[in-house]
DNA sequence: GAGGTACTATGACGACCGTCATAGAAAAGT
DNA sequence: ACTTTTCTATGACGGTCGTCATAGTACCTC
């Protein structure tokens, strides 16, 4: 149910995606929803941002060290994503990123989420000898950037803005 | 109205920006929205999208020539408004932009203020030396980390994130 | 002043949403 | 076997939304 909380959020956004489509979506019951999240449909949003951004976390922190080992490998995930959807499918957690500015706590799950990434990142860059303001700078752009060529890229229909974006993120962090 | 509208978007996006609260927020009477609107809520966010868009399509192109100028102006446009409405005004054509997949017509309109902003941008690196390509790409990453940044900024509650992705992209534009 | 066009007021419609109340089924514990 | 807990089914409630129909008012032209 969270996971298909998940692949519906980074199409439609928390808007669009409502408890009858990820019932629907999952195949699990409706009479049950009030049960398992008590805490409504905030709560099924917040464990949908929580696992969407553990996933990419853990991807980074299992297969890649090198900056721009990384920045690749992130890369190459949402490009996958794009494609296989016909570019329906952006990111999660931007999409709830951009909806979430009214509920706090939402909020609150969406920062922890990049607080994460951003971790992963400035450890990433501190490892190439980058220096920690720096580091930080670069971890910020980096995840910027990417959320922001995946939204470019959505609205052409074309991967074109995520590969120019990524060919500069990769020539800034390889030299 | 279309100003309203823009003013709401940025905040609430599609979803949450209702014409009754485009109304209430410009004074404009409601009886008269399907007249002056006979698209209907696709008409009046496609011309509030384009209207923004040519605001910050028009400041780049009539003080700043310089990517750097550019780079600076922008940046300081959106932190201000960041910082007037505590963090909950984004970019109107960003919040769109998210949520105008399902929507062929407002995509097509978003993709517009893109390709605009895009060539001024192309045009400033050309201008300061860069190739073709190069200068593609450096627009795109503009662009793109731009809209990240706000993303970041608004999340976070701080323009942080809005100040470190601009400082590096003053760093890789002035050299 | 008559006629036509541009605009506005009001209210209702159908659709969708999140939530919850009630009742029933399954499972677990003893 | 009985009770308690956990889960599911069904349907309804109140709310908001975009849209439209109807009626009424202003304004402009000849």
């Amino acid at each position: 149910m969270v996971t298909s909380a998940a692949l519906l959020l980074r199409e439609g956004g928390v808007a669009r995606t409502g408890f009858r489509d990820v019932v629907a979506h999952s195949g699990t019951p409706r009479g049950s929803i009030a049960h398992h999240f008590p805490g409504g449909k905030r709560q099924l949003v917040g464990e949908a941002v929580r696992f969407a951004g553990g996933l990419a976390s853990s991807a980074m922190r299992g297969r890649a060290t090198t900056p721009a080992e990384i920045v690749t490998l992130i890369f190459g995930l949402y490009r996958r994503a794009l494609f296989d959807t016909e570019f329906a499918a952006g990111c999660p957690v931007g999409a709830v990123a951009q909806e979430a500015y009214s509920d706090p706590q939402l909020r609150a799950e969406v920062q922890a989420v990049f607080d994460d990434w951003r971790d992963v990142l400035r450890a990433s860059f501190a490892g190439a000898g980058h220096g920690d303001e720096s580091a930080a700078e670069l971890a910020d752009l980096a995840i910027a950037s990417m959320q922001g060529a995946i939204m470019l890229s959505r609205v052409d229909g074309t991967t074109a803005a995520l590969d120019r974006v990524e060919r500069q993120l990769l020539a800034l962090v390889g030299s």
